[in-house]
DNA sequence: AGACTAATTAGTAATATTCCTGACTGGAGT
DNA sequence: ACTCCAGTCAGGAATATTACTAATTAGTCT
């Protein structure tokens, strides 16, 4: 998805094309990965020192909502992730240290197929993540004595919760 | 799902059984829909004047993440809501009025097979959740003229949002 | 180029959510 | 009943996110 392709999708929605919301684009557009809303904001401001959190978080829930920008992440530990939306996918999120892995696949056509029979609702998205641990996390992990047991061990979750608030520089 | 099987859930998982837990759990299972977190400290502090945001929102947190409860909402424009996880469900949301309607679908065990192949990844939980416009909201957006607009009309959102926000009470 | 209108913005306030620390407690084992 | 320790809690601080308002601007139509 390049800046011409997302402008034209811009106009269509009725929406305008401000200094403010280009640098937006552009910074996810040169990003490798997908940014937090703060990673996003402190890169514009190097260009508009001026932009508030609002213009940033407004904007990408705006490109959110126009299908521009995936958003990535549930109110689960982690801030939410945004990027281009080149193609539709969805996501493995390790909840210990927020590395996001992207999935190629979507279960959403075979669903929506269902729906809207009885009473109206007009679909305009829909999120799908999968939780889990990473190779690295799940060290941490005291699966314990008991098979029943999942493994569920505060002391060493926190553990690797601050080991990798160091590595993603916290927050 | 009631209190006793609840509370083996939560032993096999190392995890104990407190007074103030214990309310949290007592609270969702007698209401009739989901909760935000908010809803429910206000309700259990009329017995536990004391109990403090953080112990609602850690023990939220921990009986999504052992399946006991689940977690409804992406971070789109409304609160999480929380419910005891009777069976496995997901659920419309509708961005106008932050309706949550129950879907009986989830598409996550086809999904699953083809995961984990090539790196490692213990996967512990999905959400799932389908954005868009009730009956009753939808009548608030615009279609506009030209058939390729998509209906985004600011004003006209807001407008809905805030009697939405009248109808929910405010937050 | 000037006027008009809906969309947008900066700045600020209000909420929501998470994090941290030291004190406390449930429950398992004596 | 006593001890012990991992798990928990209350309280407060720190972040993240959303809401509001008055002023500004992009884009359309003349």
């Amino acid at each position: 998805m390049n800046l011409n392709r997302i402008v034209s999708r811009l106009r269509n929605a009725g929406l305008k094309l401000t200094p403010q919301r280009e640098l937006i684009i552009s910074t996810l557009l040169a990003s490798g990965g997908p940014l937090t809303a703060r990673e996003v904001l402190k890169s514009v401001r190097k260009t508009q020192p001026r932009i508030s959190f609002d213009t940033v978080y407004r904007n990408l829930a705006v490109l959110s909502e126009i299908g521009v920008v995936n958003r990535i992440n549930l109110k689960v530990r982690f801030n939410s992730r945004f990027e281009i939306a080149d193609d539709h996918r969805h996501h493995l999120v390790c909840l210990g240290c927020g590395e996001v892995r992207p999935v190629n696949l979507c279960p959403f056509q075979e669903v929506a197929v269902g729906l809207e029979k009885d009473k109206p609702f007009r679909i305009v998205g829909h999120a799908f993540e999968i939780y889990g641990y990473c190779a690295g996390c799940d060290a941490f992990r005291d699966p314990g004595p008991d098979p029943d047991r999942n493994g569920y061990t505060a002391e060493r979750k926190r553990q690797s919760e601050a080991e990798v608030l160091k590595k993603w520089g916290g927050t």
